[in-house]
DNA sequence: GTTGACCTTAGAGTTGTCTCTAAGCTTATA
DNA sequence: TATAAGCTTAGAGACAACTCTAAGGTCAAC
């Protein structure tokens, strides 16, 4: 049985945050010692390490909630719920991406159009664009 | 002059939001009414709409405000202190970019790989591969 | 002269994910 | 045996960018 600091440095948590995700039922110790440190089994230690895995991939603790209930009885759930579940995440992602090609392409362009640090901002092509609502002739974000 | 609402439908913002970014220096009244209400000249008009074009580029609060002081004061300003923010940005966007699109394809992967919705998650593919530390033999995240 | 929309302020609440603190008990090491 | 490292708890604080509330003053229309 490991203790919150050995579970922590064994999936590279802090114990903080190890108690953090306790507070909102992602991870537990199955058992405490007589003095009450918690202590970590085998089953827990895969528990906090799928924990890991999914923060890692970007789901967010309420959707590893919703996964850690369904893995903890896979017989009475659908696959479709936890396919649900990771295409909701993608979509999020794609609408994320989406949103951030715009900035960049945004910026670039800002970037491209400027000359370069050539003495004050007096006729600084960025500080322009911005006054006339973004790049001139572009279209805008949203 | 315009009352905080007016400027609110010219631009696009709450009145809500408009206090919000006055209370973080970002926009300003010049002027206001006898019985305390906000008026807002062209000048202020024309910071708050530089102010709403930079915000839906994506740069912060913060950035906005480093914008606003070179704006203010151009000549006192080199043109790279603007190039410098902007680059910034486009780094910070960047960055997150690759992020996206490592769990994007992590995402992605965890979805071909599994037959979908046929019955319950006793067999479920994507549970498995968040047991086995994401998607077994491709590598991981970070 | 009353209704209802709009304005004011200070300050609290929201969301998500931690991160830290205080005050005190336990365990390992020298 | 003393000290340091580690553990416990409840709860506060941090961050960004809002969003809302309470309690009240103002203004235009009918």
């Amino acid at each position: 049985m490991l203790k919150i600091s050995e579970l922590a440095g064994r999936i590279g948590l802090s114990a903080h945050t190890i108690r953090f995700y306790e507070k909102h039922g992602l991870i537990e110790a199955s058992e405490r010692s007589e003095s009450g440190y918690r202590l970590y089994g085998a089953a827990d230690v895969n528990r906090a390490e799928f924990v890991k895995t999914a923060r890692n991939i970007g789901f967010s603790l309420e959707d590893i909630a919703q996964l850690l209930s369904i893995r903890l009885d896979r017989s009475s759930h659908s696959c479709q719920e936890v396919t649900d579940i990771t295409r909701n995440k993608l979509h999020e992602v794609n609408r994320k991406m989406a949103e951030l090609k715009a900035m960049q392409k945004v910026l670039s362009r800002l970037l491209d159009n400027c000359d370069e640090g050539l003495g004050t901002a007096t006729h600084c092509s960025i500080l322009e664009a911005l006054d006339n609502g973004g790049i001139a002739a572009s279209g805008r974000l949203n």
